[in-house]
DNA sequence: CGCCTTGTTTTGATTAGTCAAATTGATTTC
DNA sequence: GAAATCAATTTGACTAATCAAAACAAGGCG
């Protein structure tokens, strides 16, 4: 079992269920997976009766203990080799994703040992994004947003959870990315935008979907 | 078109019309392609729709123009991986193959492009295996081998032609290494035994069919 | 010359993954 | 409480790759 394809939909499951109350919609999948939502009952279907989800008729699917196994193992995969291609590589931010999406299902355990006794044991890929362990473990701290977090005091970005191009393109240009500093000026939630102002006086507006997927800790 | 099986069909075509005349048998095929012989005919017929290899109903098939750029690119791939796995990551010499088996489907040209740069342009892979150019040129200079060459003077081994853990196993071990130099002290044809005298007098008897996997360039 | 062996090709089935379109179930909405 | 809406599931069909086993072609041999 566990083919590439059935690798993608246990850590489309994973990532999905993130935050939620672990129940993930049929149709939430299919969408993020690119398929018809009749593929992905019938995917999910033959999952579970591998053991490797738990599907609620009509309602949505979980991931098993197993199933979040070997969706945790996908992940950190797919997350090393982000940090391999960025780090050793000195690829583009913006476009490892797409790369790693094919080299997750290729790479084996040894080389991914090696590659992460390479990189030093990376805690987070160049997205911010925890890289879990080779046990399965996941660090899941709850960050603040640049949509939520408070404006009294100064932030560090150390995570973007969008992994588009085009975003990740727009985060490098106005320094959002993982490390930079910042404050929150203020929010119009009636326009819908938050106004962050960066080192050197500069400041910069961007909306709230896009401030909720920058993650921050407090700055020192 | 190019899915991962017609890869791995164009580059076992490549791989087995070396030194022949060109003509792949179906039987032959299918043997490296672990599939029974049906299975080879009904892939080389789908091949030869898509205009990648030339199919002699009956005799045996070859590479088209268009075949051979692609599976020289599958080559490329393959041994570019297997050198960084051995450079770069420190793995072990035997086991790269099988490796490099599975990821030369999933690697896109930036990132082996980034890996040759990394590599210093390599010619040769740690095998010896000549590196195609990534305009598709193949070094494919005629060498002499251990159970050919002449015993009248030192050789130098630059090649082994057997990616099998076991066979590569006894080569790392009787120091008949890509670079290790040795002279044929003689051969026994009836036996099919060819002895080696490598430094330090030591003395390795092995097979014909052995010996005909170690090529060798006259030394200094 | 006809038979037999060997290798090749065909044929019919199977598995994984997918889509389009019809159907069913559940929830709002009136 | 029926009707309308929306998501989920089912059904039937298709493609890629494979195998098992039957059918076939061509030489080689007696």
């Amino acid at each position: 079992m566990a083919t590439s394809t059935a690798e993608d939909y246990l850590k489309q499951i994973l990532l999905l269920s993130e935050g939620a109350d672990g129940l993930v919609a049929m149709g939430a999948l299919a969408t993020a997976l690119d398929v018809v939502p009749g593929t992905a009952t019938t995917m999910v279907k033959a999952l579970a009766a591998d053991g490797l989800v738990d599907h609620q008729l009509r309602l949505g699917v979980r991931l098993t203990a197993a199933g979040r196994r070997v969706a945790l193992g996908v992940l950190r995969r797919h997350r090393l080799i982000e940090t391999f291609l960025v780090e050793t590589l000195k690829m583009d931010w913006t476009e490892v994703h797409a790369e790693a999406e094919q080299l997750e299902h290729a790479i084996s355990d040894a080389v991914l040992d090696r590659l992460d006794t390479l990189l030093g044991h990376p805690a987070t890929d160049p997205h911010g994004d925890p890289i879990p362990s080779r046990q399965g473990r996941l660090s899941s701290q709850v960050y603040a947003t640049l949509a939520t977090c408070v404006t009294t005091r100064p932030f560090r970005v150390v995570r973007v959870t969008d992994q588009s191009p085009e975003f990740l393109k727009f985060v490098a240009q106005n320094d959002l990315l993982p490390g930079d500093t910042l404050r929150v000026g203020g929010r119009d939630l009636a326009a819908g935008l938050v106004n962050v102002k960066q080192s050197g006086s500069r400041t910069l507006a961007l909306s709230l979907a896009a401030a909720g997927k920058i993650l921050v800790e407090p700055a020192k």
